[in-house]
DNA sequence: TTGCCACTTCAAGTCCACTTGAGGTCAAGA
DNA sequence: TCTTGACCTCAAGTGGACTTGAAGTGGCAA
């Protein structure tokens, strides 16, 4: 196990010292121990900030993602909740997918009302869809 | 040309009055006079919001959707920034279908370490593919 | 032993996208 | 005429995700 300290971990994943230390406080990745002062990371620390950055582009909060990825490494957490991630997950997919399909289409058509577009409007529809909207609580 | 007010534009969107003011003083939406003291919409508002509604989930910033939009109410993007995106979000597709299924999976798998386990290190190294991903400019 | 300096903590600051609150106004109905 | 109520303006507040600043600390080279 390989062991690296946090200007390791900042320079191999891109993320700034600050944000680590940050997502740490928030128990989205943890330290392994000190050396001095510094902080100790796993290397594997680096896959799992890859992944927290996933779920930040697909939308979700960095409690929703403390969440899926659970505490250390073992998800023994409740499994419907893995599961209901997993559906939110889906439901981003598709979503992204008209997203994806609807942004080809403009970029593709040239005519100058997409609005007018029943291909486009459909993806449009599709992609607007306020699937996770509710901010207090699910 | 249907007028709406804002009452009903936000009932038929489902944005709320408030983020329709905000907007409209951010240029992304034009109410078209008033009726009294209240703003009147074209009806095709709806549409344009929707569109908004995408820029956002495609994690264009307001400002970025004001340039896009234009004026006019079809799109008015430059076709390689929208192929660019596309691409982008093609690849976030693959790398949640992988997490999906990850977080599937150790919904299910018994075993007492995913770290150990051959298929759920598979799929987190798929969805933990990096993408190069710049802030601020784009 | 000293000095450097990247790290440390903690609080406060920033940015974005809204939301809320206080006080005001118009059109209509009692 | 007066009241009502949904809208209005403008300013300040909120929440998420970080970032920055000030002051302190420990390992290492000289």
């Amino acid at each position: 196990m390989a062991l690296i300290d946090i200007a390791e971990l900042a320079r191999r994943s891109g993320v700034p010292a600050s944000t680590l230390r940050f997502y740490e406080e928030k128990g989205l990745i943890e330290s392994l121990g000190r050396r001095g002062l510094r902080r100790t990371f796993d290397a594997d620390a680096v896959e799992r900030l890859s992944l927290i950055a996933l779920g930040r582009s697909a939308g979700f909060s960095l409690d929703e993602i403390a969440d899926m990825l659970g505490d250390g490494g073992a998800p023994d957490i409740d499994r419907a909740i893995l599961l209901t991630k997993a559906e939110e997950i889906d439901r981003t997919i598709h979503r992204l997918g008209a997203l994806r399909d609807g942004l080809r289409h403009a970029a593709a058509c040239p005519a100058p009302s997409h609005a007018q577009c029943p291909t486009f409007r459909r993806l449009m529809t599709i992609a607007a869809e306020r699937t996770r909207k509710a901010k207090g609580k699910g």
